[in-house]
Parts: structure tokens; C-alpha cells; sequence
RNA sequence: GCUCCCAUGGUCAAGUGGUCAAGACACCGCCCUCUCACGGCGGUAACAGGGGUUCGAAUCCCCUUGGGAGUGCCA
């Protein structure tokens, strides 16, 4: 039995989507669950999409979800090189040998030629297939346009009548009439090849399988298979992947900057989580279970639990997942990941920054929920007297007004501003009062706050804000009470 | 248009001829509670439609419909 050897083979035209990701991670899981190789591979046969940097994304954002490679261009390998620019000569030499066997030609056929055949077939309401104009030239004819220098690219030669099938480990076996599929341009004009060429040269080369990849890749496999028939070589396994969709609603697109890996984890999602989603999209461990680390979707990974239909991506469900991983973290292992936030929305250096957190780590979703959340504690924010005013804690205009005042008095008398002492102080008073709870702590927590939710109750937010501020505010909603009475 | 693929609640999905058709997110209700959230309990909600095959179909076959992909000197 062979390694298995699978690879993610992206081309870098930018950020890493999530549907990429996925891909990386599903080739990954495989090769991994067999004791196998994962291999990146970079696949810029399109000088024009190069964008810079991407690589280097790619890299980075492979590395962070411990998606790690065992061969690629940044740390080599027995079968390199791994980014297909460099390969060029490789592929041309495959590709005249291609044409030795009969499996590709030499095209002459000008842009020109090409674009007026488009031209006529888009008229005719039909769609453009090449005619095959240069299919059969002969080989002195081929060799004397060579020479003269003529531009050139090389044609696959797929046979104009039988059928072609191909058997995918999840889709069973396709077949497909010969005459559907097209001569496809294998080496371009520039001298590189297409992916349609590449591919099957580097995945044999490289001697990967199987052959992970994207649905959309299921109408040309047979071409491949043509190909890799014709040098006789070994036909891998192949393993497509259903896409992942943006939900039709809603948009997830680039312009909205959160379709791709690393603008979801600058949002503040946590990468566990977002590969955990991810990984359920499309993929079920066949039970109940929706929680994985990496090592535990390598041991429960199986391609039967592979959907053949398209996942809606559905960012709400992601959130929530987040916010599970969230709360299990530690709370000083959250308390480090909310401290450049707090920092952002300018909260004093000498409050109780841990206590927050402890506050806030069950209230949110994703980190960069808690600039919002926690705004009220640097700034007061307006607000109107019938904030005062809540049926279920049973509390009016008047009996805010009493009590807030009574609160008032005790807590200007604390000496040591804790908040267990706090709470202490305001419980007692409760007694002393004979209200509910909920009639003293409304109003305080409102005049405290401003807000009509909190994260935490009237002791824990007075702590956090200090005696001072906390007077401050205590007395700004007395006096609203106060004018909203008429007093 | 043509070719290929797919089809269980709004979403992710279990299910592989006999189940009252799981579970999760979201939503709703109740409990907890100084608010919200968390947590606990409960609820609404699905086999796209039509034909077959079978004693019996979500499960097998066909048609229709819907969705996706391909049809580039993109990958």
C-alpha cells in the first residue's frame, strides 16, 4: 500500500477563504488520519491574479490553525520545487511528450481567429467550443511554424466520440460523452502551463493520493484522466468536496471583509473555533458530537461523513460556537485576549481589568463584541429618567427616587469601596427597607450605569467605576429623578 | 443553451427498506435572577412534487421541479 500523500494546492491570489480552508483542512485530516504526507503546493500558472504577499498569507494562516505542512516551497521536499512558476521547463517537456503520444497538438490559432469564433458562436446562441482547426496539421507543416517562430500554445486532443468515467471515493463513478469535453489548452502562449496541465503533471510527479480538491473540479476530471492515460500513468484516487455557499440573504462577501480566515479571526474569532465550524460544514462525525481539538478530527475524521451537497455557511452558528470556546477558556487566558480591547475603548488603567473580564467572558460572542460592551464604564451615557421605571422589579419614578437616595447615603458612608462590601452595605439596607431586591439595585445599577443592560449588577459595576465616579453618577440620576418629578 | 452533480426543519446535519424521522444553531415559552447573558427545562419546525419497485419506503428506480458546478491562454 502507498503513502498517502494529499496536498492543498492554492493559487495566491490573496486571503485564505474559508472554503480554502476548509479544502486545506479536509487534505490535511486524511493524509493525517492515515499517517501520511500533507504537502502545499502554490499554484501561479496566472501571473496576472499574482498578488503580493499571499504567499506569505498563506503560510501564516496555515501555521495559526495548525494546519502544518510536511513538504512546500517554504521548507522543501524530495519532490520539489513546489510553486509551479518555477516548474515551467517540467511541464513543457511533459507536454511534448504529450504530443509524441498523440495526446495534444500544436495550436496556431491567433487570438483573433479565436475571439470572432466566440463572436459567431454567442450570435448563434451557442456556446464557443475550439474546432479543432489546428488538431491535425501536419508535422512538417507544425515543424516550419516552429521554426518561423510563430506564437503557440499546446491543445489537449480529446477524442471526438466514446465516453470517459472516472470514479470519485464520494460521487461513485461519472462517466461523460467525449464529444462534451474540449480541447483545453494545456501550455499557454507565455510558456507556462494551465492548471488543467499542471495539475496532473505535479499530482503525479508528486506522487499524490488522493487527489483532494473542490467539486467544481468534477466536469474536468475526465480530461485529466485522458491525460494521465495517456502517459500511462497510475490515476489516483479522487475526493471532491462539495462548496461551501454564502448564505443567499445575507452577503459574506470580500467587500464586506469577512470571507476570508484572517479577517474573522481580526474580528475575534478564535481559530479553534473557526476551524471546529468549519470543519462541520460539510463533514459529520456520523454522532452527536459538534466540540473537536485537531487531534480529535484526525482520530474521527472519515471521508463517509463527507456531505455531497453544498454547506450554507452560517455565521451565526459560528458565533455561537465561538462563544462556547470562549467561555472555556481560562479566565486569565481570556483576560489576555480582552486587554487590547479594553485598551481600544480607553478604559482607565487602574480599574479592575480582570474583574471585567470575569464579567464579560459569558456575555459575549466574539471579541470584538466588548468594545460595546464595556463603552458605558469609561463614558456615562445619556440616558432618559424612565430608565428608572421597570414593571417586573417593580419600580416607579417615586420609589427609585427613595431609594436610590437611601443608597446614596450608606454608600457615601463606605469607607472600603469593595465590592463584596458594597453588595454588603446595599443588602443590609434592603432589610432595613423591607423592598425587594430588585427595588433598590435597579435604580442603583441604572443610575450606575446608564444602561438598561449591564454586564454585572449594581455592586460589581460600582466596584469597577471607584467611589468617586460611582458618586458622580449616582447623583447625576438622583437629580433626573428628581426633575422628572417635578421636585 | 449543453454537460455533470446534488436534494431531510430557516441553517448545519443523523438516518443507508420497518424509527413516534436524532442532535446542534436560530426562534418561542418557563425557571433561575438587581438587567442582559450564562445555565436548566420545554416547545414550534423537515423527508421538494409525481409516478413506480416492495408486505413495507426519507432510504431503490424514473420523471418533474429546485439548487450547485463546469463550459477561459483562471485555478
Amino acid at each position: 500500500m502507498n503513502e498517502v500523500r494529499t496536498r492543498f494546492a492554492p493559487s495566491p491570489t490573496g486571503y485564505l477563504h474559508i472554503g480554502g480552508l476548509r479544502t486545506a483542512l479536509y487534505a490535511y485530516l486524511i493524509a493525517k488520519k492515515n499517517n501520511g504526507k500533507f504537502l502545499l503546493r502554490i499554484e501561479d500558472t496566472d501571473q496576472d491574479r499574482f498578488v503580493e504577499g499571499a504567499i506569505e498569507v498563506i503560510y501564516k494562516t496555515l501555521k495559526l490553525v495548525g494546519l502544518q505542512h510536511d513538504e512546500g516551497p517554504d521548507i522543501g521536499g524530495p519532490y520539489g520545487p513546489y510553486i509551479q512558476s518555477e516548474r515551467k521547463p517540467i511541464y513543457l517537456k511533459y507536454a511534448k511528450e504529450l504530443v509524441e503520444r498523440g495526446g495534444a497538438y500544436y495550436c496556431f490559432c491567433s487570438k483573433e481567429r479565436l475571439d470572432q469564433l466566440r463572436e459567431e458562436a454567442a450570435r448563434n446562441n451557442t456556446v464557443f467550443k475550439y474546432d479543432g482547426h489546428c488538431r491535425n496539421l501536419s508535422r512538417d507543416e507544425v515543424e516550419r511554424r516552429l521554426q518561423a517562430g510563430e506564437p503557440y500554445v499546446i491543445r489537449q486532443k480529446v477524442p471526438y466520440t466514446g465516453t470517459t468515467s472516472f470514479h470519485d471515493e464520494l460521487f461513485g463513478t461519472i462517466t461523460v460523452e467525449n464529444s462534451t469535453l474540449e480541447d483545453g489548452i494545456l501550455i499557454k502562449s507565455d510558456g507556462l502551463p494551465t492548471y488543467n496541465f499542471a495539475n496532473v503533471v505535479d499530482d503525479h510527479l508528486m506522487k499524490i493520493n488522493p487527489v483532494v480538491r473542490g467539486s467544481e473540479y468534477l466536469s474536468s476530471t475526465p480530461k485529466y484522466n485522458l491525460i494521465y492515460e495517456s502517459f500511462g500513468w497510475e490515476i489516483p484516487k479522487y475526493i471532491h468536496l462539495a462548496p461551501v455557499m454564502k448564505e443567499p440573504g445575507k452577503k459574506l462577501s470580500k467587500r464586506e471583509g469577512d470571507a476570508s480566515f484572517e479577517d474573522f479571526y481580526n474580528k475575534g474569532f478564535l481559530k479553534e473555533a473557526i476551524v471546529n465550524y468549519v470543519a462541520l460544514l460539510g463533514w459529520s462525525p456520523g454522532d452527536d458530537r459538534e466540540f473537536f481539538t485537531m487531534d480529535e478530527l484526525i482520530e474521527a475524521f472519515d471521508i463517509k461523513g463527507l456531505s455531497k451537497s453544498p454547506a450554507i455557511f452560517d455565521i451565526n452558528k459560528m458565533r455561537w460556537m465561538n462563544s462556547e470556546y470562549i467561555k472555556k477558556l481560562s479566565l486569565e487566558e481570556f483576560h489576555k485576549m480582552a486587554l487590547p480591547y479594553y485598551k481600544d475603548a480607553g478604559l482607565p488603567d487602574n480599574m479592575n481589568l480582570l474583574r471585567l473580564s470575569s464579567l464579560i467572558q459569558g456575555r459575549i460572542e466574539i471579541l470584538s463584541d466588548i468594545p460595546d460592551i464595556v463603552a458605558f464604564l469609561k463614558v456615562m451615557p445619556e440616558y432618559e429618567a424612565d430608565l428608572f421605571v421597570h414593571k417586573k422589579s417593580k419600580t416607579t419614578l417615586e420609589n427609585s427616587y427613595e431609594n436610590l437616595a437611601k443608597a446614596i447615603e450608606v454608600l457615601e458612608m463606605l469607607e472600603e469601596w469593595t465590592e463584596e462590601r458594597i453588595h454588603q452595605v446595599l443588602i443590609d439596607l434592603i432589610t432595613q427597607l423591607g423592598v425587594k431586591n430588585s427595588q433598590l439595585l435597579w435604580p442603583v445599577r441604572v443610575a450606575a450605569s446608564g444602561k438598561l443592560v449591564t454586564p454585572g449588577g449594581a455592586a460589581e459595576i460600582l466596584g469597577l467605576l471607584g467611589k468617586n465616579e460611582s458618586m458622580r453618577r449616582l447623583h447625576i440620576g438622583l437629580d433626573k429623578l428628581k426633575a422628572a418629578l417635578n421636585l
